[in-house]
DNA sequence: GAGCACTGC
């Protein structure tokens, strides 16, 4: 069918776009924007902006509204058949997490992965770092292989682990050696040290309270331990309380890693309210920021940063007797290196006093993986509690109202379909991929309203993500009106990030934006990919957090299974400049040798390490020319939470004596922009206007220091204010509103968003103390900004670039055959200066440059002509290395044992 | 004169 016979005239008046054959956005002329949250709109009950232009989508949807669904779903335990659907067809549920056909759910230790394993023999070591080589530290191996703590706690014989060894052909054999249940209950763990105080808070059941005993003991006994649980499961908030009932504690507090600082925060809390304590006592958590930790703390939840940056100031973290690893299944960059970090710390620490037990937490079924990286780890599972979901997919056969490219399109088809189909009070949650299709499709069902029958409710489109502004985000939390139905349209934000109440059905377009590093022209290329299914998986679990719920799929179940599995670990797709100076700073020589659970392509390894000798970070050692070292500049680039170049940049300052200028930009880089907007055109005209105020010929970067600068002046004056107030002898609370309403005001009339304002302030406070902590003099250079953008073009050279007027675009200064354009939002991209140094490229349509200053040539010709040296050194020498991996592969495939870099 | 998912130190 075609598509804009269907819907022609809003989709030419609204939509700046459209969603060709190929799935590329096609370019449509400009529209006049009309807000989509009309104050008028719930008085009316209807909003009406357009006559007539819906009639063909009502037509076509009231035919379907009459062929019936028929369901011969069988509820009483809970299995869902075949769904004779006209619009989706459906023959899975997902339940408790887990896409099933017929069979229930019962998730429990699987015997069969429970493996017995030979453990290969401990090297015993005297080594400080922990990626020393064999060659690089005398190695001897012990005779008896290291045992894990006697698995004596329950007062049950139990069958040795390492004596137990089998041969390495029957490794797959399994050896159910696990108590059984009764037997566990009549001998309960003899010394509980801390038990949950009940009489202050019982909390509801948990599914992982049936496995309960079983845990406790597999803490006690395993090196390492794999727990796979599904949300709702709280293994999050269980397994550290049972580590410390198991009376590993003992040795040192138990550190749990989130990926987000929310779930540091609000998992600590809960977890100090069922163990009757405050923040800080036994439960802390440590996110950047802010440390609620003391000595008495047991249990520590962080962030997967926190935990990293810990390990360079102490490798072994002897702090810890163990790590959880949560949400490992997110292969977040951090937690992967932390892994591969704590593996080795492990292997370190196996034969001390003290040996590291540790805990990797996930949510899919990658247990095979986390597995076979872990030495043939124990794995556990558990089960989780979501309600059931019903999927449906599109079946291209019956749904031939549906684009076969066009998601955008679908989306709103699907909403309205839902929306006249399933009760009223039923709030949906759409996935997309970025603002302009979500305010494209919020504007399109706001207009729907003027269609709908008289008994439908209303629709109430919301649209959520990242770079809207915080008011209007907060929408979507807001309880939906009496005769309105919330259509809340996401970006991935939706997905992990934040938790909408009252969702109970989410449509998923299939689709997500996302950035990957191409590594060879160190380019960020935003480009929008068809989801996993792990991803597809986690999206339908929004419907079922607070009841059963549906999910309908924009695309087929057979491009559902051409889909990958997993999600792209981040490692595989980002710089890995900044990542590698961390792992040297731990003793790593040579990344090639890496042993990671994805390993990254050797040309993005040869990539950031040229980037970080360029940088003169590192250098390679003369005898073997395959591994580097730190040099001194490297070294006290790692002691700043900064990418390689931007370290770089203040310490050139330092030198040019401009070093507070450019904390207070660097700081304010780290943050996403500080001007709120969105992509509402009004707004963004507010935007642009207030910006103007700020521009400088000199460009971004001296944009943002002046914005900065009249900031820091309001703060002081407002400080001053509320210092006088005080002494007036003000109350203490109206102070406080004064002072905030003072911010707010100021935020709203310069178009700042308050929170990244906030966010920079604390960079900037985070990066004078280290500057002091490394006895930085004190410099300032006044209103002369040369010295800065000298510190930048310096600290930056490889993204300098020069204007090539023939073409009337800019060529990298260290790669000619790449030209790009210097993007719209940058305040030099009508002068175009000759010379021109970036934050960012980024390719999208074109390939831009983010954030641009202006340039003398000379400060960087120098380092370019030494980066080009390097360079072709180094390409000689990878293309060598690859011809020396090519040789070895045969043998290098055997099993490995100890892992040695 | 274009358009930008999400985290984290």
């Amino acid at each position: 069918m075609d598509v804009n016979g269907n819907f022609p005239a809003w989709k030419k008046k609204k939509r700046k776009f459209k969603i060709g054959k190929d799935g590329q956005k096609i370019k449509l002329k400009p529209s006049v924007p009309i807000s989509v949250f009309p104050k008028s709109a719930q008085t009316n009950g209807v909003i009406r902006q357009s006559g007539g232009q819906e009639s063909n989508i009502s037509a076509s949807l009231t035919i379907k509204k009459k062929k019936k669904f028929k369901k011969n779903k069988n509820k009483q335990n809970g299995t869902a058949v075949e769904m004779k659907d006209e619009f989706m067809t459906s023959s899975v549920q997902l339940t408790n997490g887990v896409l099933t056909k017929k069979a229930k759910v019962e998730l429990k230790t699987i015997p069969s992965l429970l493996r017995v394993v030979e453990k290969p023999a401990t090297p015993v070591r005297s080594i400080s770092n922990l990626f020393a080589s064999q060659s690089d530290s005398k190695v001897s191996y012990s005779e008896k292989p290291a045992l894990p703590i006697k698995p004596s706690l329950l007062g049950t014989p139990v069958p040795s682990v390492s004596k137990t060894t089998i041969s390495k052909s029957s490794v797959a054999r399994t050896i159910a050696f696990t108590p059984s249940k009764d037997n566990i209950k009549s001998t309960p763990p003899s010394t509980p040290k801390f038990v949950p105080n009940s009489e202050k808070f019982t909390r509801p059941q948990l599914p992982i309270d049936v496995v309960e005993q079983q845990l406790m003991y597999e803490l006690a006994s395993q090196e390492t331990l794999i727990v796979i649980g599904e949300t709702g499961s709280g293994k999050s908030t269980q397994v550290p309380q049972l580590c410390v009932r198991a009376g590993i504690a003992e040795k040192g507090a138990i550190a749990v890693t989130e990926p987000r600082r929310v779930a540091a925060v609000s998992l600590a809390a809960r977890v100090a309210v069922e163990m009757g304590t405050d923040i800080g006592g036994v439960v802390g958590y440590h996110v950047r920021f802010e440390n609620a930790t003391t000595h008495k703390t047991k249990i520590e939840y962080m962030t997967d940063g926190i935990v990293l940056r810990k390990a360079l100031v102490s490798p072994l973290l002897d702090k810890y007797s163990t790590v959880i690893i949560d949400e490992a299944h997110e292969r977040s960059l951090h937690s992967d290196v932390l892994m591969c970090i704590l593996k080795k710390c492990q292997e370190q620490r196996r034969e001390s006093k003290n040996p590291l037990r540790l805990i990797i937490m996930s949510a899919t079924l990658q247990a095979d993986k986390f597995q076979a990286y872990f030495d043939n780890a124990k794995v556990v599972l558990v089960a989780g509690r979501t309600f059931p979901i019903e999927v449906f997919h599109v079946n291209p056969k019956i749904n031939k109202s549906f684009s076969s490219t066009d998601y955008v399109y679908n989306t709103v088809i699907c909403v309205k379909h839902v929306h006249l189909n399933e009760p009223k009070g039923h709030d949906i949650l759409v996935f997309l991929t970025g603002s302009e299709e979500i305010e494209a499709v919020a504007h399109q069902l706001a207009e729907l309203n003027g269609s709908l029958p008289a008994s439908a409710d209303f629709i109430l489109p919301v649209p959520l993500y990242a770079a809207l502004r915080p008011e209007k985000q907060k929408e979507a939390f807001r309880k939906t009106p009496q005769g309105a139905r919330k259509v809340i349209i996401s970006t991935n934000i939706a997905e992990t990030s934040v938790t909408i109440p009252g969702i109970r059905v989410v449509i998923d377009s299939g689709k997500v934006k996302s950035k990957r590093f191409e590594a060879t022209n160190r380019i960020d290329v935003l480009k929008v990919h068809n989801v996993s299914k792990a991803q597809a998986k986690q999206r339908a679990g929004r419907a079922g957090r607070d009841a059963p719920g549906k999910c309908y799929r924009l695309y087929s179940r057979e491009d559902f299974h051409k889909f990958e599995t997993e999600n792209m670990p981040e490692i595989l797709r980002c710089n890995l400049s900044a990542t590698f100076l961390e792992l040297m700073k731990l003793g790593m020589k040579n990344p090639h040798r890496l042993q990671l659970l994805d390993p990254p392509e050797p040309e993005n390894i040869d990539a950031a390490l040229l980037e970080l000798t360029s940088l003169g970070a590192i250098k390679p050692i003369t005898s073997d020319r395959n591994k580097f070292i730190l040099t001194d500049m490297g070294n006290s680039f790692c002691m700043y939470p900064l990418p390689p170049d931007h370290a770089r940049v203040l310490f050139q300052a330092q030198k040019e004596g401009c070093i507070m200028e450019a904390i207070k930009i660097i700081a304010a880089m780290q943050t996403d922009a500080l001007f709120s907007g969105g992509s509402d055109s009004k707004i963004d005209l507010d935007v642009e206007r207030i910006r103007r105020r700020f521009e400088t010929r000199e460009g971004d970067h001296i944009t943002l220091l002046k914005l900065v600068l009249l900031t820091n002046n309001f703060f002081d004056q407002l400080n001053s204010k509320t210092e006088a107030d005080a002494r007036y002898n003000k109350s203490n609370k109206s102070l406080e509103r004064e002072y905030n309403e003072a911010i707010r005001k100021f935020c709203n009339d310069n178009m700042i968003n308050e929170q990244h304002l906030k966010t920079a302030s604390m960079i900037e406070d985070q990066l004078k103390e280290i500057a002091v902590e490394q006895n930085v003099p004190f410099s300032t250079c006044g209103a002369d900004f040369t010295k800065i953008r000298k510190s930048i073009a310096v600290g930056m050279f490889l993204n300098s670039c020069e204007y090539d007027r023939q073409e009337d675009r800019y060529r990298l200064m260290i790669n000619p055959a790449i030209t790009l354009n210097i993007h719209p939002s940058s305040c030099l991209s009508r002068s175009k200066p000759a010379y021109i140094v970036f934050s960012e490229l980024m390719k999208t349509n074109d390939l831009y440059a983010l954030q641009v200053t202006l340039i003398d040539a000379d400060w960087v010709r120098p380092l370019i002509t030494e980066h080009k040296k390097i360079r072709k050194n180094h390409l000689a020498e990878s293309a060598q290395r690859i011809q020396q991996i090519a040789q070895v592969e045969p043998k290098a495939k055997k099993p490995k044992l100890n892992t040695t870099l």
